[in-house]
DNA sequence: AGCAATAAATAAACAGTGTATATTTACACC
DNA sequence: GGTGTAAATATACACTGTTTATTTATTGCT
C-alpha cells in the first residue's frame, strides 16, 4: 500500500468519518471501547493515520463529546417544536421527559457526557460546559416565561445566600438578564431529571424498580406541582 | 527470585493489601488508573501473582465497589449518630449533607460506584445493588420516622400509576414493611442530591457556579420546607 | 511543463495494558 | 521424609496509544 493513496481512493471526510465509526464502535458495545486502532481497522487505515485529523485521542473524544451534546441539544429543542407556546407546564414537562428518552435511547452518548468512560481523559472545561450550558436554554427560556407569566412559584424554596445570590446574578449577566430564581430553579431541575437518569443507566436503582421510566414520569408531574402555580 | 516467597518475607495479608495499593493509586491520580500491573511493582511481586486473590481485574474492581459503598453507608451511619433521635430533620439534612461531603473528600471511590471509569467493566448488579441499597438504609429509616410522627408531607405528590404502586410494594415487602411513600421519597431525595454531586465532580455545572456547596445547602433546605410539615 | 514544498499516509517500534500457560518452589500433611 | 498443593515466577500473546522516520500524492510557483 502506499504511503498516501489517491484522492480518489480515500473517503472524502475522513475527519467525520473517523467520528461516525467511534460512534458505531460505542454503539456497538460499551463507550468505553473506544480504539483508535480499531477504527483505523475498520476505516482500512493505519492508526497514526488518525492523528492528521485528531493530534490525540482526547481530542477525538472532546469531539465526539460536543456531537453528544449537540444530538441532546438538538432532542431539546425538538421535544416543544410542536407545542403550543402558551401551554408552559406542556412544553416543562416534555423537556424532562424528553431528557430521559435521549439517554435512554442514546446510552452511549449520554455516558460519554456524564460518565467518565474514557481512562486518563479529563474534558476540557472551556468546551463542555458552553455545550453543556446550550442544551439547557429551552428549560430556561420556558422558566422564564412561567416567571413572566406569574405562574412560577418561588415562595417555597428556602432562602438564598449572599454568596449564592451574586454567582447567579453573575450567571444572569452571562444569559442576558434571567431571574436568578429561573437560573437556579433550572439548575435544580436539570440535576433532578439528570440525577434518576444517571442512575438508572448506571444500573443502581433498587432491583424492584423494574420501569425506572414511572418514577421518572412521577418525579416529572411532581415537579410541576411543586414549581407552577395556578 | 525464587517463584514463591518464604512466608515470613511476605506480605501478611497480601489480598486487603491489593486492594489497598489499589486505593492509594487511585487516590494518587484517578479512578481509571487502576493497573493490575502497577500494583504488583509497588508490591514487589509480578503481576500474574494477583490472580490468585482476584481470578480477573473485573473481580478486584467489584471489591472496591464494595469498599466504597461500605465506606459510604458507615459516613451515613456516622452522620446522624450525634444528633438527637428525635430531632428528624436535622437528621435528615444531616444526611444529604453527609453524602456531598463524602463524595467531595473522596472523589475516587464516588466515581468508581456512580461513574464507569473501568474500560469494559460491567458491575454484577446482584452485588453492588444490594451494597448501595444497603447505604440508603439510614435515610429511610429517618423518613419513616417522620411518617410515622405525622411530620412528612406526601400529598403533594402527583398521583402513583398502579405499576408504580406494585414496583414499591415489591420493595416495601422486601425491606419489612416501610410505607410505599417513604420508600419513593428516599429514592426521590436520593437521586436529587446524587444528581448534583455528581454534576458538581463531573464539572458539568455552568462555571458561574464557583461553590456548588451552595447551591447543594439550599437544595437540602429546600428539600425540607418540601417534603416537611409542622 | 517541471520542480520544490507540503501534507497525508505508511511502516516500524516503544511502552504500557490484561491475561493465559507452564514452571518452579515453599509449605502442610500423612 | 516424601507427596500434594498452593502461591508465586517467567514467558508469551494480543491488545492499546503514541512517536519516529519514510514514502508519496498533491499543490503552488516559476
Amino acid at each position: 500500500m502506499s504511503p498516501r493513496p489517491k484522492l480518489t481512493d480515500q473517503h472524502p471526510d475522513l475527519q467525520a468519518a473517523i467520528r461516525e465509526t467511534a460512534w458505531q464502535q460505542m454503539a456497538a458495545s460499551s463507550a468505553s471501547s473506544l480504539s483508535l486502532r480499531a477504527i483505523a481497522r475498520e476505516l482500512g487505515i493505519t492508526a497514526p493515520a488518525i492523528y492528521n485529523y485528531f493530534p490525540r485521542r482526547d481530542d477525538l473524544v472532546t469531539a465526539l463529546i460536543v456531537d453528544a451534546f449537540t444530538s441532546l441539544g438538538e432532542s431539546q429543542k425538538e421535544a416543544i417544536r410542536d407545542l403550543p407556546e402558551d401551554d408552559l407546564p406542556a412544553r416543562l414537562s416534555a423537556l424532562g421527559l424528553a431528557y430521559r428518552v435521549w439517554a435512554v435511547t442514546y446510552p452511549q452518548r449520554y455516558q460519554l457526557i456524564f460518565g467518565t468512560p474514557i481512562p486518563g481523559y479529563e474534558a476540557p472545561a472551556d468546551i463542555t460546559v458552553p455545550a453543556a450550558a446550550r442544551s439547557l436554554v429551552p428549560s430556561i427560556e420556558t422558566l422564564q416565561a412561567l416567571l413572566t407569566a406569574g405562574r412560577l412559584r418561588v415562595e417555597r424554596s428556602a432562602p438564598m445566600t449572599p454568596e449564592l445570590k451574586s454567582m447567579l446574578e453573575a450567571w444572569s449577566q452571562f444569559t442576558g438578564g434571567n431571574d436568578i430564581e429561573v437560573l437556579y430553579i433550572a439548575l435544580v431541575i436539570w440535576s433532578r431529571v439528570h440525577g434518576l437518569v444517571s442512575l438508572e443507566l448506571g444500573n443502581q436503582l433498587p432491583s424492584f424498580i423494574t420501569d425506572p421510566g414511572e418514577v421518572f414520569n412521577r418525579e416529572i408531574a411532581t415537579l410541576l406541582v411543586q414549581y407552577l402555580k395556578e
